[in-house]
DNA sequence: CTGTAACTGAAAAAAGTTTTCAATTGGCGG
DNA sequence: CCGCCAATTGAAAACTTTTTTCAGTTACAG
């Protein structure tokens, strides 16, 4: 996991600094995290050298940034997945399977060419119905 | 249009304001704005006032605010519909059609209740091909 | 090992948004 | 139609988030 993260900034010419590889490791922790809380496990890294390498590891597919709602968030760009949020508690779950009918995508026949799709769904997780 | 939304206001006890209309009126003209294109058709508004007033509507109903990546973004919240964005030049339409399967999706058998969703189609549109 | 281009961190700047507060005003009751 | 007052406005200041600058440090190719 981490080693082939590093191997693709290596081989993009990028250096596999101590402060990126404590990136990758707090992102390996746990998903859709903001700044703080990827900072939070990465003491001893600047704030600036956190936003740099989540530039960085945006640039080259190794993280997705997402925009929920709440401020940014940043997430290790694994299998193709959807959000779930939850509009009371604002937990953020994850489901593989995509609901999306290829067949039904109007944008094809108007000459738009899809590369990639985001979907989130609101409405209220099991614990706090 | 805006009859209706002036109407809401008053309901909800809320002043009618000729700032708050100006914004209104604003809106009405393009979907999708950011702030400062709202505010560029709001000459006399000051900008607290516009971000006020944003807020107010939305709380209302009237208005939807969108994340699409590069900031926020504010539109009259017509009938459902989704966004279609080209990473290209940056232009963003519309298309009615839901391409969602409702049978598709996973997440009532797991206990969490959808409210609602949103969807974006990111590529290349017809002009940039 | 060594040179150097890439990288880092602190401070400052910029951008975006919210709060504060004194002055103003829409619209209800009279 | 008028006056009152809670709601509203705008300017300044505060705050949050992100980017830029720049001098010193470091990974790693050769």
């Amino acid at each position: 996991m981490l080693e082939a993260a590093i191997g693709k900034m290596r081989g993009g010419g990028y250096k596999a600094t101590p402060q990126r590889t404590a990136v990758l490791r707090a992102l390996a922790e746990e998903q859709h995290q903001s700044l703080e809380e990827i900072r939070a496990r990465c003491p001893g890294v600047g704030l600036v050298t956190v936003y740099r390498t989540l530039d960085l590891l945006s640039e080259l597919g190794i993280v997705r940034r997402l925009d929920l709602g709440d401020g940014a968030r940043y997430e290790m760009a694994k299998d193709h997945h959807h959000h779930a949020i939850c509009e009371s508690c604002g937990d953020i779950s994850e489901f593989e399977k995509c609901p999306l009918d290829p067949t039904l995508l109007p944008l094809e026949a108007s000459d738009f060419e899809v590369r990639s799709h985001s979907l989130e769904v609101y409405g209220r997780c099991a614990a706090c119905r």
